[in-house]
RNA sequence: GCCCGGGUGGUGUAGCGGCCUAUCAUUGAGCCCUGUCGAGGCUCGGACUCGGGUUCAAAUCCCGACCUGGGCGCCA
């Protein structure tokens, strides 16, 4: 290697002030235009761009010609003097140094482009993810995974302030966590296997062990052949349990990373690539009972009987009327897992028993769901039983119930999800590197 | 899984029976141009998803396959 490439700056740590300094640049050609007796090069790097000057007469021709020949898109690095220079854009340029000026080429781009990234000429998501490496050398593009590396480690940072222990449990499991959706089979060595919708079992079985607040940041896997803006097979979850506090104490912890989440990346400069104002919403979070939520879809018109899940068209009569983040209690027990808490008391004597389940929304649709456990060992196989499900697959999971396990509460929720509402993106594969959908599988 | 759209140069599009030897932008090649920042000007190259059918004539109409966008269902 010729030049000092691993000395280099981004684009963020030059300015006009560095006048007269040498400094070496490393990214992939941008833009390229030539002007006959004047040559600019745009270069971007991760950070950002800078503009290399070559002006015919005062560089070798050898140069002046490799720089003009350059494809746009390969990788350079270039060794020069930064210029502080009104007309350029930013404040400033580098010059290449006369007698040692060097353009060096260390990757040559093919042309025709599978996208343009300049931003000139658009392309359909399909092209983008087909072409996602180049897709991701957009500004737009590149903030949002910007933007969702920074979500995960904000709630990684707000869990741990609150003494979470990070844990990770197994993706490949032998058998459904809670009945409803559908798994993918895979083989393993001699027997069958799937691939973990939800670490929901793992997680509650580490109540157990005595680590009283543990949270996994992990994919879970769902085969379902749904193929719409808001489902993936292949998704990250946030997944939270706590020892020793009730429903509600989760669902403010819940509220509280949401705006804790939204405060961080609103602070960050990208978001106006996105074309997206920010407004941090505001906590406690309303909370809407399922039967209050029923009266508002009735009185909109839609047809609804008490004991359902929402459809689609409800859950958006829901979210324009609320109009911010809410949470729905109080669920229908029929409707939510084994694992949930029944409530028991409160709406005796209806026929309509509730659970201390609640499921987080946002206006454009659900982010969240979480309970109260069932704790008791005896209460939960009752429970396994009842909603058809084979006890002895769920042996390793009822186990760790009856050596003292402690009252508990948690959630898991969608980064996706998160992400695509914050973001106000119609289409949850923008929030995706190489998203798993129902056609998806490469790249 | 069901319903409704759509597949035109690398990308994004116009055209929707004959005027198509297919529009425009961008990209690429070449030329002119010393301050561009969506640089500009001129010249050139590059496409009708595939298969079958209707018709004197198909990018255009019909059927099938494949791919794709949306809605519903399922689901988080």
């Amino acid at each position: 290697m010729l030049l000092p490439i691993e000395n280099r700056r981004y684009a963020n740590e030059i300015t006009a002030d560095d006048d007269g300094e040498r400094v070496s640049i490393a990214g992939w050609v941008h833009e390229k235009r030539d002007l006959g007796g004047v040559l600019f090069l745009i270069i971007r790097d991760r950070a950002g761009y800078v503009q290399i000057t070559l002006q015919k007469r005062r560089v070798e021709k050898e140069l002046f010609e490799k720089a003009k020949k350059v494809p746009r898109e390969s990788v350079v690095v270039i060794d020069g003097i930064v210029k502080s220079e009104k007309k350029a854009p930013n404040g400033y340029e580098i010059i290449p140094i006369p007698g040692h000026g060097r353009i060096e080429i260390l990757s040559v781009a093919l042309h025709n482009l599978p996208l343009d990234t300049t931003g000139k000429v658009g392309a359909e998501l399909d092209t983008r993810l087909d072409a996602r490496f180049m897709d991701v050398r957009t500004e737009r593009t590149k903030h949002i995974f910007i933007i969702r590396s920074m979500v995960q480690r904000a709630i990684r940072d707000f869990l741990s302030e609150r003494n979470f222990i990070e844990i990770n449990t197994p993706k490949i499991v032998s058998s459904a966590t809670e009945g409803g959706t559908a798994l993918f089979p895979i083989s393993y060595f001699e027997r069958e296997a799937f691939l973990n919708q939800s670490p929901q079992l793992y997680k509650q079985m580490l109540i157990a062990s005595g680590f009283d607040r543990v949270y996994e940041i992990a994919p879970i896997f769902r085969a379902e052949e749904h193929d719409t803006t808001k489902h993936l097979n292949e998704a990250a979850s946030v997944d939270v349990e706590v020892a020793f506090v009730s429903d509600e104490t989760v669902m403010k912890l819940l509220e509280e990373l949401i705006a804790h989440v939204y405060s961080t990346v609103s602070l960050y400069p990208g978001l106006k690539s996105i074309n997206v104002q920010l407004e941090v919403p505001k906590i406690p979070f309303k909370r809407l009972r399922y039967d209050e939520a029923i009266e508002i879809i009735l009185d909109a018109g839609e047809q609804i009987e008490w004991g359902v899940d929402l459809s689609s068209s409800a859950e958006r009569i829901l979210g324009e009327a609320m109009g911010e983040h809410y949470f729905i209690t109080d669920w229908p027990y029929t409707i939510k897992p084994f694992y949930v808490q029944f409530t028991g008391s409160k709406d005796k004597g209806k026929g309509k028993d509730t659970c201390d389940a609640f499921d987080l929304m946002h206006p454009r649709l659900e982010l969240a769901s979480g309970s109260q456990r069932v704790h008791s060992y005896e209460l939960l196989k009752e429970n396994i039983e009842s909603k058809g499900l084979s006890v002895d697959s769920f042996e390793f999971y009822l186990n760790a119930f009856r050596y003292g396990m402690p009252p508990h509460a948690g959630w898991g929720l969608g980064i996706e999800r998160l992400l695509m509402s914050m973001l106000e993106l119609d289409n949850i594969r923008e929030v995706v590197l190489f998203p798993r959908d129902r056609r998806r599988l490469v790249p």
